[in-house]
DNA sequence: ATGAAAAATGTAAGCGCTTACATTTTTGTT
DNA sequence: AACAAAAATGTAAGCGCTTACATTTTTCAT
């Protein structure tokens, strides 16, 4: 009896066994499934008929180690936990799987030190490229990626100013447009809530863009109270009845992002404050909770789900062509519903 | 000259050029990074400084193809763009990390045709293991699985007459107890609103237990009006409108999530519809937007997060142990806040 | 029919790591 | 100091795939 087909049991099938059973060579099974046209139809049929038959499917790990590519790009996240990231995270998805790759997501937690090893463990997993989020991080980070050639995108920032291949906005200027609408409507004792800065530069950013308006209305930008707290609805409660507490009461609290600021919108109902009349409340992002608020946010709305898509474009090109694609920037726009107007009547 | 410690530059540096740098084996490096206590201290720190120094990371194809294991775990969920995948798949990597696990997540759009090919991708990308939402789906997926060898774990479902391995909570149950609670406020025309059930479980389920809640009130579950939408905030106020456009208008709509509920009442508003005066509303799921919505929202709460540090401890369990770890089911609650109420007065 | 070019297929050498087994070094007795 | 046992290290064979190069088969103009 010929035994030349027969094929261990119980295992997991391999490319050879697959050779085996259609009668061919490793190397034209190898062919069948990477380069499809350089084998005949007759042949390419008996593989196909052997693979299903052995429900084989290639081991990713052997075919990156032999062709040095993985087609999987990397996405390092500081949460998945905020709509805004994984909106954007999924439609990048989306976009990778229309050219066959996969995405490996890790999380930072927004620390700076866990972005870096997952950075390095994302690589020594053989991510082809990287998305990550914002410029700030150590330049020995750049150098490393630089070094291993992986091509990393920055994304949901955009700064003309520096040199990584970005996709995003201009958080600086769009605070700042947003600060400028706060102050023509008169508001002159603001506040910020923002996200820690030290290592984020969006926050950095956002609130240096509400200083800057403040100085072109002629205004001390040193004056401005800033509290800084982790993203959440109860932290942005919290820090906005500190701020009403103050001696000098703010008039406009600018929240760094949209989750702050509905915390504050909350904390405001329950003080029984009402916004807008008596303390306007901004965000920034525009997710869903912006447009479904007991008082519909007035925010600076970011196209995240574009966002995501014009990353993986940029990622793919830059992976096909070899050479670093075009930054994008995107564009934001405010979106006015209910909470900004003019201070109170004192 | 010496050349033994000489290292090629302008690559990525191998094991191989560790060791030469350490002057030691290749076996010795490899022993540092996965055994260390079988090395001398002495021995360890040459090699350590020389990883050091030469910027060395492991290549994980290669360790996986040599080892056989990837560390890595594989979630294959509906979609990021759902605030409790997201939620819960952020807490399943935060504790996948404890124990040196990478995450890998792809997403099936809830397409079951698109899950099997994620399955299939996954596995072949040596994922030592799988989480995937709700049971539903072909019984050759399941055969695949088991044959593979690959632990996979449900989650977002707990149905004790299932085999597999499960974390979740009993969506049916949960779903049936609500509905007694809408019943008993003397709601008789009941509608919902739902995900489509053809291939989700978790909405089969729950509309199945308000059925169930209207049989035990001896009511006939048939004369539920249903309307399947895909989930968002959009969809569920057409679905609202719709309903209220109906001869026999509902006084009550459970919906099979939250993001439809907050559309459902958002339609409300619009059209001058007072909840819950006029009309009662619920959901399921307890996301912020639930808590924060204009009517703060009656809905199920179901612990998301610590389902997915659950389901992370289950799968790291199976797999160091190499036996089945146990199913676990999470209790559900009720928040009632301001969506319902008893009917209106004819 | 014939032969050269083109197309299809085969052979076999790695890719960078782990690990069984072999060898050397250290430790702890006596 | 000598020896066995234990600890540390080294040697080398794969893991399952891709691909350069070699060989065979097919095609097509003559």
């Amino acid at each position: 009896m010929d035994e030349t087909n027969k094929v261990p049991v119980g295992t997991v099938p391999k490319l050879a066994d697959v050779a085996r059973v259609a009668g061919v060579s490793t190397a034209t099974v190898s062919r069948c499934l990477n380069l499809p046209d350089q084998v005949k139809e007759k042949t390419m049929r008996k593989v196909m008929d052997a693979i299903d038959s052995l429900g084989y499917s290639p081991n990713y790990s052997a075919r990156a180690l032999a062709a040095n590519r993985t087609n999987t790009v990397g996405a390092i996240i500081p949460t998945m936990d905020n709509a805004i990231f994984a909106r954007g995270i999924q439609a990048f998805q989306e976009e990778l799987h229309k050219s066959g790759c996969t995405l490996l997501v890790a999380s930072s937690s927004y620390e700076e030190d866990l972005e870096e090893e997952q950075i390095r463990t994302l690589t020594a997993r053989g991510a082809d490229a990287l998305l990550l989020i914002g410029y700030h991080r150590q330049p020995r980070v750049y150098e490393f990626l630089k070094k291993r050639r992986i091509p990393a995108l920055v994304a949901w920032a955009y700064n003309p100013d520096q040199p990584q291949l970005a996709v995003g906005f201009n958080n600086h200027a769009a605070m700042k447009s947003l600060a400028r609408e706060v102050l023509e409507r008169g508001h002159r004792k603001i506040a910020c809530i923002t996200a820690p800065t030290g290592s984020n530069d969006r926050a950095r950013d956002r609130v240096l863009g509400v200083k800057e308006g403040l100085r072109d209305a002629g205004l001390d930008p040193d004056g401005l109270t800033i509290i800084e707290t982790n993203y959440s609805i109860e932290n942005g409660a919290q820090a906005f009845q500190e701020l009403m507490t103050l001696d000098e009461r703010p008039t406009a609290v600018m929240c760094g992002n949209d989750v702050l600021a509905v915390g504050a919108l909350k904390a405001a109902t329950e003080m029984g404050l009402k916004i807008p009349d008596d303390v306007s409340i901004t965000g920034f992002d525009d997710i869903e909770l912006a447009s479904v608020a007991p008082v519909p946010l007035t925010t600076v709305h970011v196209p995240h789900r574009r966002m995501g898509q014009f990353a993986a474009q940029a990622l793919i090109e830059t992976l096909d062509s070899g050479q670093t694609g075009e930054s994008h920037e995107l564009p934001t726009n405010i979106c006015f519903r209910g909470t900004l107007a003019p201070p109170p009547e004192k």
